[in-house]
DNA sequence: TCTGGGGTCCTAGGACCC
DNA sequence: TCTGGGGTCCTAGGACCC
Protein backbone atom coordinates (compact mmCIF):
# COMPACT_ATOMS: atom_id res chain seq x y z
CA UNK A 1 0.00 0.00 0.00
CA UNK A 2 1.01 3.56 -0.38
CA UNK A 3 -0.06 6.70 0.33
CA UNK A 4 -0.52 9.45 -2.73
CA UNK A 5 -0.70 13.64 -1.65
CA UNK A 6 -1.53 15.96 -4.49
CA UNK A 7 -1.71 19.29 -3.80
CA UNK A 8 -2.58 22.20 -6.64
CA UNK A 9 0.47 24.62 -7.49
CA UNK A 10 -0.50 28.09 -6.00
CA UNK A 11 -3.90 27.62 -6.18
CA UNK A 12 -5.22 30.67 -5.44
CA UNK A 13 -3.98 32.09 -8.34
CA UNK A 14 -4.60 29.33 -10.33
CA UNK A 15 -8.06 29.62 -9.49
CA UNK A 16 -7.73 33.13 -10.06
CA UNK A 17 -6.50 32.28 -13.75
CA UNK A 18 -9.14 29.90 -14.22
CA UNK A 19 -11.50 32.88 -14.78
CA UNK A 20 -9.51 35.32 -16.08
CA UNK A 21 -7.01 34.83 -18.83
CA UNK A 22 -5.21 38.56 -18.97
CA UNK A 23 -3.49 37.05 -15.58
CA UNK A 24 -1.60 34.24 -17.54
CA UNK A 25 2.06 34.88 -17.68
CA UNK A 26 1.83 37.70 -15.79
CA UNK A 27 2.88 38.48 -11.93
CA UNK A 28 -0.17 37.30 -9.98
CA UNK A 29 -0.13 37.90 -5.83
CA UNK A 30 -3.60 36.80 -3.73
CA UNK A 31 -4.23 38.94 -0.85
CA UNK A 32 -5.18 37.88 2.99
CA UNK A 33 -8.56 39.03 4.63
CA UNK A 34 -8.65 42.94 4.54
CA UNK A 35 -6.08 43.00 1.79
CA UNK A 36 -3.35 43.32 4.03
CA UNK A 37 -0.67 40.47 2.80
CA UNK A 38 0.53 38.51 -0.06
CA UNK A 39 -1.04 34.87 0.67
CA UNK A 40 -0.41 33.25 -2.81
CA UNK A 41 1.82 33.99 -5.39
CA UNK A 42 2.47 32.93 -9.15
CA UNK A 43 5.86 32.23 -10.47
CA UNK A 44 6.37 34.91 -11.49
CA UNK A 45 5.70 36.71 -8.32
CA UNK A 46 7.96 34.25 -6.56
CA UNK A 47 10.92 34.90 -9.35
CA UNK A 48 10.59 38.92 -7.78
CA UNK A 49 10.76 37.74 -4.65
CA UNK A 50 7.55 38.12 -3.12
CA UNK A 51 7.47 36.16 0.28
CA UNK A 52 4.65 34.22 1.92
CA UNK A 53 3.16 36.91 3.96
CA UNK A 54 4.57 39.67 2.66
CA UNK A 55 2.72 43.10 3.64
CA UNK A 56 1.16 44.61 0.24
CA UNK A 57 2.16 48.52 1.71
CA UNK A 58 6.03 47.38 2.04
CA UNK A 59 6.47 46.34 -1.75
CA UNK A 60 3.99 49.82 -3.51
CA UNK A 61 7.31 49.78 -5.55
CA UNK A 62 7.80 46.91 -6.89
CA UNK A 63 4.01 46.25 -7.66
CA UNK A 64 4.00 49.22 -9.53
CA UNK A 65 7.42 48.31 -11.37
CA UNK A 66 6.29 45.05 -12.55
CA UNK A 67 3.15 45.67 -12.42
CA UNK A 68 2.30 42.60 -9.79
CA UNK A 69 -1.60 41.76 -10.47
CA UNK A 70 -3.87 41.64 -7.08
CA UNK A 71 -6.53 39.95 -6.31
CA UNK A 72 -8.60 40.06 -2.49
CA UNK A 73 -9.12 36.75 -2.11
CA UNK A 74 -12.16 35.02 -2.87
CA UNK A 75 -12.97 31.78 -0.25
CA UNK A 76 -16.48 31.20 -2.37
CA UNK A 77 -14.46 30.29 -5.67
CA UNK A 78 -11.74 28.21 -4.27
CA UNK A 79 -13.89 26.13 -1.49
CA UNK A 80 -16.10 25.26 -5.07
CA UNK A 81 -13.27 24.85 -6.91
CA UNK A 82 -11.72 22.31 -3.50
CA UNK A 83 -14.77 20.37 -4.06
CA UNK A 84 -14.67 19.79 -7.57
CA UNK A 85 -10.69 18.95 -7.60
CA UNK A 86 -11.96 15.79 -4.40
CA UNK A 87 -14.36 14.79 -6.61
CA UNK A 88 -12.12 14.05 -9.17
CA UNK A 89 -9.77 12.40 -7.09
CA UNK A 90 -12.96 10.60 -5.32
CA UNK A 91 -13.32 8.91 -9.13
CA UNK A 92 -9.95 7.33 -8.88
CA UNK A 93 -9.86 6.33 -4.96
CA UNK A 94 -12.49 4.92 -2.83
CA UNK A 95 -10.26 6.27 0.43
CA UNK A 96 -9.17 9.85 0.05
CA UNK A 97 -8.67 11.81 2.71
CA UNK A 98 -8.96 16.33 2.69
CA UNK A 99 -5.68 17.70 4.11
CA UNK A 100 -6.22 21.29 3.19
CA UNK A 101 -7.50 23.79 1.13
CA UNK A 102 -5.72 22.59 -1.52
CA UNK A 103 -4.09 19.29 -0.88
CA UNK A 104 -6.05 16.08 -0.35
CA UNK A 105 -4.32 12.42 0.44
CA UNK A 106 -5.77 9.26 -1.29
CA UNK A 107 -4.63 5.11 -1.09
CA UNK A 108 -2.89 3.58 -3.47
CA UNK A 109 -2.82 0.89 -5.21
CA UNK A 110 -5.93 1.91 -7.16
CA UNK A 111 -7.25 -2.04 -7.93
CA UNK A 112 -9.49 -2.43 -10.93
CA UNK A 113 -7.19 0.21 -13.05
CA UNK A 114 -4.17 -1.93 -12.54
CA UNK A 115 -2.09 0.78 -13.59
CA UNK A 116 1.03 1.22 -10.94
CA UNK A 117 1.05 3.32 -8.22
CA UNK A 118 3.50 6.28 -10.69
CA UNK A 119 0.82 5.89 -13.93
CA UNK A 120 -2.08 6.28 -11.70
CA UNK A 121 -0.92 9.74 -9.87
CA UNK A 122 -0.01 10.91 -13.86
CA UNK A 123 -3.94 10.09 -14.57
CA UNK A 124 -4.85 11.78 -11.58
CA UNK A 125 -3.10 14.94 -12.60
CA UNK A 126 -4.14 14.71 -16.43
CA UNK A 127 -8.04 14.37 -14.87
CA UNK A 128 -8.01 17.26 -12.91
CA UNK A 129 -6.44 19.33 -15.20
CA UNK A 130 -8.72 18.67 -17.51
CA UNK A 131 -11.72 18.50 -14.97
CA UNK A 132 -11.37 21.27 -13.15
CA UNK A 133 -8.25 23.19 -15.13
CA UNK A 134 -6.10 23.09 -12.09
CA UNK A 135 -2.18 22.29 -12.35
CA UNK A 136 -1.14 19.71 -9.58
CA UNK A 137 2.06 17.97 -7.98
CA UNK A 138 1.72 14.22 -6.10
CA UNK A 139 4.10 12.64 -3.99
CA UNK A 140 4.06 9.30 -3.08
CA UNK A 141 5.74 7.17 -0.28
CA UNK A 142 5.01 4.27 1.86
CA UNK A 143 3.90 6.86 4.94
CA UNK A 144 2.08 10.03 5.14
CA UNK A 145 5.11 11.70 5.82
CA UNK A 146 7.03 10.63 2.83
CA UNK A 147 4.42 11.40 0.63
CA UNK A 148 4.75 14.86 1.70
CA UNK A 149 8.23 15.21 1.24
CA UNK A 150 7.69 13.35 -2.17
CA UNK A 151 5.30 15.79 -3.10
CA UNK A 152 7.95 18.94 -2.16
CA UNK A 153 10.49 17.74 -4.07
CA UNK A 154 8.09 17.58 -7.07
CA UNK A 155 7.35 21.00 -6.22
CA UNK A 156 10.88 22.45 -6.26
CA UNK A 157 12.10 20.25 -8.85
CA UNK A 158 9.28 20.50 -11.32
CA UNK A 159 10.85 19.87 -14.98
CA UNK A 160 13.25 17.11 -13.25
CA UNK A 161 10.44 15.13 -11.94
CA UNK A 162 7.09 15.92 -14.39
CA UNK A 163 4.64 16.75 -11.23
CA UNK A 164 5.04 13.04 -9.48
CA UNK A 165 8.01 11.79 -7.18
CA UNK A 166 7.80 8.63 -6.08
CA UNK A 167 9.80 7.38 -2.31
CA UNK A 168 9.16 3.84 -2.04
CA UNK A 169 12.58 3.47 -3.27
CA UNK A 170 15.12 3.54 -0.55
CA UNK A 171 17.84 4.19 -2.55
CA UNK A 172 16.22 6.79 -4.13
CA UNK A 173 15.46 8.17 -0.62
CA UNK A 174 19.34 8.29 0.92
CA UNK A 175 20.24 10.47 -1.79
CA UNK A 176 17.37 12.63 -2.20
CA UNK A 177 17.59 13.04 1.76
CA UNK A 178 21.09 14.21 1.92
CA UNK A 179 20.68 17.44 -0.20
CA UNK A 180 17.06 17.99 1.28
CA UNK A 181 17.27 20.63 4.51
CA UNK A 182 15.52 19.49 7.72
CA UNK A 183 13.58 22.31 8.32
CA UNK A 184 11.55 21.36 5.12
CA UNK A 185 10.76 18.23 6.44
CA UNK A 186 6.81 18.53 6.98
CA UNK A 187 6.79 18.80 10.65
CA UNK A 188 9.89 20.16 10.99
CA UNK A 189 9.54 23.79 12.07
CA UNK A 190 11.63 26.63 13.28
CA UNK A 191 11.90 25.54 16.91
CA UNK A 192 12.83 22.38 16.00
CA UNK A 193 15.41 23.14 13.34
CA UNK A 194 16.91 24.80 16.29
CA UNK A 195 16.62 22.28 18.79
CA UNK A 196 18.28 19.82 15.59
CA UNK A 197 21.02 22.06 14.90
CA UNK A 198 23.14 21.33 17.70
CA UNK A 199 22.90 17.61 17.29
CA UNK A 200 24.49 18.04 14.04
CA UNK A 201 21.20 17.32 12.49
CA UNK A 202 20.85 19.42 9.23
CA UNK A 203 19.60 17.50 6.65
CA UNK A 204 16.02 15.01 6.13
CA UNK A 205 18.96 11.57 6.20
CA UNK A 206 20.35 12.88 9.53
CA UNK A 207 16.92 13.36 11.04
CA UNK A 208 16.04 9.56 9.29
CA UNK A 209 19.07 8.19 11.21
CA UNK A 210 18.04 9.76 14.55
CA UNK A 211 17.21 6.89 17.15
CA UNK A 212 13.60 7.40 18.20
CA UNK A 213 14.60 7.81 21.73
CA UNK A 214 16.18 10.68 20.98
CA UNK A 215 13.91 12.09 18.92
CA UNK A 216 11.31 11.85 21.44
CA UNK A 217 13.97 13.85 23.64
CA UNK A 218 14.44 16.90 21.07
CA UNK A 219 10.95 17.19 20.74
CA UNK A 220 8.38 14.72 21.78
CA UNK A 221 6.24 11.66 20.84
CA UNK A 222 5.49 13.81 17.54
CA UNK A 223 9.10 13.93 16.18
CA UNK A 224 10.14 10.07 17.22
CA UNK A 225 6.95 9.26 15.08
CA UNK A 226 7.92 11.58 12.58
CA UNK A 227 11.49 9.98 12.49
CA UNK A 228 9.71 6.28 12.08
CA UNK A 229 7.62 7.77 9.15
CA UNK A 230 11.01 8.91 7.58
CA UNK A 231 11.99 5.36 7.70
CA UNK A 232 8.96 4.14 6.11
CA UNK A 233 7.13 3.10 9.13
CA UNK A 234 3.83 4.14 8.84
CA UNK A 235 2.37 5.70 12.69
CA UNK A 236 -0.78 7.37 11.64
CA UNK A 237 -3.82 5.26 11.03
CA UNK A 238 -5.79 6.03 7.88
CA UNK A 239 -9.02 7.47 8.84
CA UNK A 240 -11.87 6.79 6.45
CA UNK A 241 -14.34 8.81 8.37
CA UNK A 242 -13.24 12.41 8.94
CA UNK A 243 -12.56 13.30 12.24
CA UNK A 244 -15.67 15.98 13.48
CA UNK A 245 -14.66 19.86 14.06
CA UNK A 246 -13.28 20.16 17.91
CA UNK A 247 -13.40 23.81 18.04
CA UNK A 248 -13.82 26.53 15.52
CA UNK A 249 -12.99 30.13 15.53
CA UNK A 250 -14.18 33.04 13.62
CA UNK A 251 -11.46 36.07 13.61
CA UNK A 252 -10.98 39.22 11.52
CA UNK A 253 -9.22 42.42 11.52
CA UNK A 254 -11.00 45.29 11.15
CA UNK A 255 -11.14 47.19 7.95
CA UNK A 256 -10.92 50.37 10.55
CA UNK A 257 -9.75 50.74 13.61
CA UNK A 258 -12.37 50.77 16.13
CA UNK A 259 -12.43 53.00 19.35
CA UNK A 260 -16.12 52.36 20.37
CA UNK A 261 -17.66 50.50 22.14
CA UNK A 262 -20.75 49.87 20.31
CA UNK A 263 -19.14 49.07 17.13
CA UNK A 264 -16.93 46.83 18.84
CA UNK A 265 -19.86 44.94 20.38
CA UNK A 266 -21.24 45.07 17.00
CA UNK A 267 -18.11 43.85 15.33
CA UNK A 268 -18.19 40.92 17.89
CA UNK A 269 -22.00 40.08 17.68
CA UNK A 270 -21.16 39.32 13.92
CA UNK A 271 -18.23 36.87 14.35
CA UNK A 272 -20.26 35.12 17.14
CA UNK A 273 -23.28 34.57 15.00
CA UNK A 274 -21.08 33.66 11.98
CA UNK A 275 -19.14 30.57 14.43
CA UNK A 276 -22.21 29.76 15.53
CA UNK A 277 -23.76 29.26 11.70
CA UNK A 278 -20.58 27.28 11.36
CA UNK A 279 -21.16 24.68 13.63
CA UNK A 280 -25.15 24.45 13.15
CA UNK A 281 -23.85 23.54 9.53
CA UNK A 282 -22.56 20.31 11.23
CA UNK A 283 -24.77 20.13 13.75
CA UNK A 284 -22.25 20.15 16.82
CA UNK A 285 -23.05 22.59 19.75
CA UNK A 286 -20.50 24.06 21.83
CA UNK A 287 -19.10 23.35 25.45
CA UNK A 288 -17.14 26.52 25.61
CA UNK A 289 -16.91 29.77 24.07
CA UNK A 290 -13.87 32.72 24.39
CA UNK A 291 -14.06 35.87 22.68
CA UNK A 292 -11.00 38.72 22.61
CA UNK A 293 -10.13 41.87 21.74
CA UNK A 294 -7.62 43.20 20.50
CA UNK A 295 -5.13 46.13 19.58
CA UNK A 296 -2.54 45.77 16.72
CA UNK A 297 0.18 43.73 18.05
CA UNK A 298 2.51 46.36 15.84
CA UNK A 299 1.88 49.26 18.25
CA UNK A 300 3.23 50.25 21.43
CA UNK A 301 1.28 48.31 24.42
CA UNK A 302 -1.48 47.13 22.38
CA UNK A 303 -4.66 46.18 24.18
CA UNK A 304 -5.40 42.43 24.65
CA UNK A 305 -8.32 40.61 27.10
CA UNK A 306 -9.92 37.81 26.24
CA UNK A 307 -12.63 36.34 28.53
CA UNK A 308 -14.02 32.74 28.34
CA UNK A 309 -17.32 30.78 29.57
CA UNK A 310 -18.98 27.21 29.86
CA UNK A 311 -21.64 26.90 28.23
CA UNK A 312 -24.12 24.60 29.94
CA UNK A 313 -26.07 22.97 28.17
CA UNK A 314 -23.66 23.36 24.91
CA UNK A 315 -25.51 25.22 22.49
CA UNK A 316 -25.73 26.68 18.56
CA UNK A 317 -27.79 29.28 19.32
CA UNK A 318 -26.88 32.49 18.44
CA UNK A 319 -29.24 34.22 20.68
CA UNK A 320 -27.38 32.85 23.41
CA UNK A 321 -23.77 33.13 21.65
CA UNK A 322 -24.14 36.66 20.45
CA UNK A 323 -25.51 38.04 24.23
CA UNK A 324 -22.63 36.53 26.00
CA UNK A 325 -20.52 37.66 23.49
CA UNK A 326 -22.07 41.32 24.12
CA UNK A 327 -21.52 41.06 27.98
CA UNK A 328 -17.89 39.92 27.32
CA UNK A 329 -17.36 42.91 25.11
CA UNK A 330 -18.46 45.23 28.09
CA UNK A 331 -16.13 43.69 30.11
CA UNK A 332 -13.27 43.82 28.37
CA UNK A 333 -13.61 47.37 26.88
CA UNK A 334 -11.47 50.04 28.20
CA UNK A 335 -12.18 54.05 26.67
CA UNK A 336 -9.76 55.51 24.46
CA UNK A 337 -7.86 52.02 23.03
CA UNK A 338 -7.42 51.54 19.63
CA UNK A 339 -9.09 47.76 18.75
CA UNK A 340 -7.88 46.20 15.55
CA UNK A 341 -9.24 42.77 15.83
CA UNK A 342 -11.48 40.57 17.61
CA UNK A 343 -13.13 37.02 17.44
CA UNK A 344 -15.22 34.19 18.67
CA UNK A 345 -13.88 30.50 19.67
CA UNK A 346 -16.01 27.55 19.91
CA UNK A 347 -14.65 24.74 21.55
CA UNK A 348 -15.32 20.91 22.52
CA UNK A 349 -17.73 21.25 20.04
CA UNK A 350 -19.91 17.82 20.33
CA UNK A 351 -23.07 16.43 18.02
CA UNK A 352 -26.08 18.34 18.97
CA UNK A 353 -27.68 15.01 19.81
CA UNK A 354 -25.12 13.77 22.14
CA UNK A 355 -24.96 16.47 23.89
CA UNK A 356 -24.76 16.52 28.14
CA UNK A 357 -28.10 18.33 29.12
CA UNK A 358 -28.02 20.65 32.45
CA UNK A 359 -30.51 19.62 34.92
CA UNK A 360 -31.53 23.41 35.77
CA UNK A 361 -31.18 25.09 32.39
CA UNK A 362 -34.18 25.20 30.60
CA UNK A 363 -34.42 25.40 27.00
CA UNK A 364 -36.37 27.01 24.81
CA UNK A 365 -38.44 24.04 22.56
CA UNK A 366 -39.30 26.48 19.82
CA UNK A 367 -35.39 27.11 19.38
CA UNK A 368 -34.99 24.26 16.81
CA UNK A 369 -37.54 25.32 14.33
CA UNK A 370 -36.43 29.62 14.57
CA UNK A 371 -32.68 28.47 13.68
CA UNK A 372 -33.56 25.98 10.81
CA UNK A 373 -35.94 28.70 9.64
CA UNK A 374 -33.35 31.45 9.88
CA UNK A 375 -30.23 29.20 8.35
CA UNK A 376 -33.09 28.12 5.53
CA UNK A 377 -33.82 32.00 4.43
CA UNK A 378 -30.02 32.80 4.84
CA UNK A 379 -29.00 29.45 2.20
CA UNK A 380 -31.88 30.53 0.26
CA UNK A 381 -31.32 34.46 0.01
CA UNK A 382 -27.92 35.07 0.89
CA UNK A 383 -25.65 35.30 3.65
CA UNK A 384 -26.83 38.04 6.54
CA UNK A 385 -30.47 38.02 5.15
CA UNK A 386 -31.81 37.44 8.23
CA UNK A 387 -29.86 38.67 11.10
CA UNK A 388 -29.77 39.18 14.92
CA UNK A 389 -30.47 43.29 15.81
CA UNK A 390 -27.18 43.11 17.82
CA UNK A 391 -25.02 42.54 14.88
CA UNK A 392 -26.24 46.39 13.52
CA UNK A 393 -27.33 46.62 9.53
CA UNK A 394 -25.55 47.17 6.41
CA UNK A 395 -22.03 47.36 5.52
CA UNK A 396 -19.35 48.95 8.35
CA UNK A 397 -16.14 50.71 8.14
CA UNK A 398 -15.08 47.74 10.56
CA UNK A 399 -16.03 44.83 8.08
CA UNK A 400 -13.35 43.33 6.18
CA UNK A 401 -11.89 45.30 3.37
CA UNK A 402 -11.90 43.32 -0.06
CA UNK A 403 -11.41 45.82 -2.73
CA UNK A 404 -9.94 43.40 -5.69
CA UNK A 405 -12.26 40.47 -5.32
CA UNK A 406 -13.16 38.60 -8.60
CA UNK A 407 -17.00 37.28 -8.82
CA UNK A 408 -17.88 33.97 -7.30
CA UNK A 409 -17.71 32.58 -10.95
CA UNK A 410 -19.13 29.06 -10.33
CA UNK A 411 -21.37 29.60 -7.18
CA UNK A 412 -23.90 32.53 -7.96
CA UNK A 413 -26.32 33.06 -10.50
CA UNK A 414 -25.75 36.65 -10.81
CA UNK A 415 -21.82 36.01 -11.39
CA UNK A 416 -21.83 33.06 -13.83
CA UNK A 417 -19.52 34.69 -16.73
CA UNK A 418 -21.42 34.58 -19.95
CA UNK A 419 -19.87 33.53 -23.48
CA UNK A 420 -20.46 35.46 -26.57
C1' DT B 1 -1.41 55.28 7.49
C1' DC B 2 -1.37 50.10 5.84
C1' DT B 3 1.06 43.66 8.52
C1' DG B 4 -4.51 37.12 7.63
C1' DG B 5 -7.26 33.33 9.41
C1' DG B 6 -8.20 28.76 11.09
C1' DG B 7 -6.99 24.39 12.63
C1' DT B 8 -4.53 20.11 15.55
C1' DC B 9 -1.66 17.96 18.95
C1' DC B 10 1.30 17.78 22.98
C1' DT B 11 3.27 19.05 27.54
C1' DA B 12 3.83 21.28 31.92
C1' DG B 13 1.92 22.50 35.92
C1' DG B 14 -1.80 23.43 39.18
C1' DA B 15 -5.77 21.65 41.73
C1' DC B 16 -7.64 18.00 43.71
C1' DC B 17 -8.22 13.14 45.28
C1' DC B 18 -7.03 8.90 48.01
C1' DT C 1 18.13 16.76 59.80
C1' DC C 2 13.82 14.52 58.61
C1' DT C 3 9.05 15.92 54.90
C1' DG C 4 4.98 9.61 50.47
C1' DG C 5 3.29 8.16 46.19
C1' DG C 6 0.24 7.82 42.91
C1' DG C 7 -3.59 9.12 40.23
C1' DT C 8 -7.02 12.33 37.23
C1' DC C 9 -8.64 16.43 35.23
C1' DC C 10 -8.12 20.90 33.51
C1' DT C 11 -5.94 24.90 31.30
C1' DA C 12 -2.48 27.74 29.16
C1' DG C 13 0.84 27.94 26.00
C1' DG C 14 4.00 26.25 22.54
C1' DA C 15 4.77 24.12 18.18
C1' DC C 16 3.34 22.83 13.93
C1' DC C 17 0.44 22.90 9.60
C1' DC C 18 -1.92 25.24 5.40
Amino acid sequence: MSWAIVDISNFYVSAERLFDPSLHGVPVIVLSNNDGCAIARSEEAKALHVRMGDPVFKMRDRIRRHGIQMRSSNYELYADLNRRFNAVIGEHSGTTEIYSIDESFFRLPVLPSGLGDVATAHQVRADILRQVGLPTRIGLGPTRTLSKVANALAKASEKVWNGVVDLHDEDLRRRLFQVWPVGEVWGIGKALEARLRPLGVRTAAELAALPPATARDVGTVVLERLVRELNGIECDDFQVEPEALKNTAVTRQFGEPVRDLEELRQAMARRAARATEKIRAQDLVATRMIAFVQGSRFHRDPPSQSRSVRLSPPTSDPRAIVGLAGRMVEAMFEPGKVYTKCGVLLEELVPSGKAQTDLFAVEDPRAPALLAAMDGLNARFGRDTLTLASQGFGQQGFDTKRAMKSPSWTTRLSDIPVAR
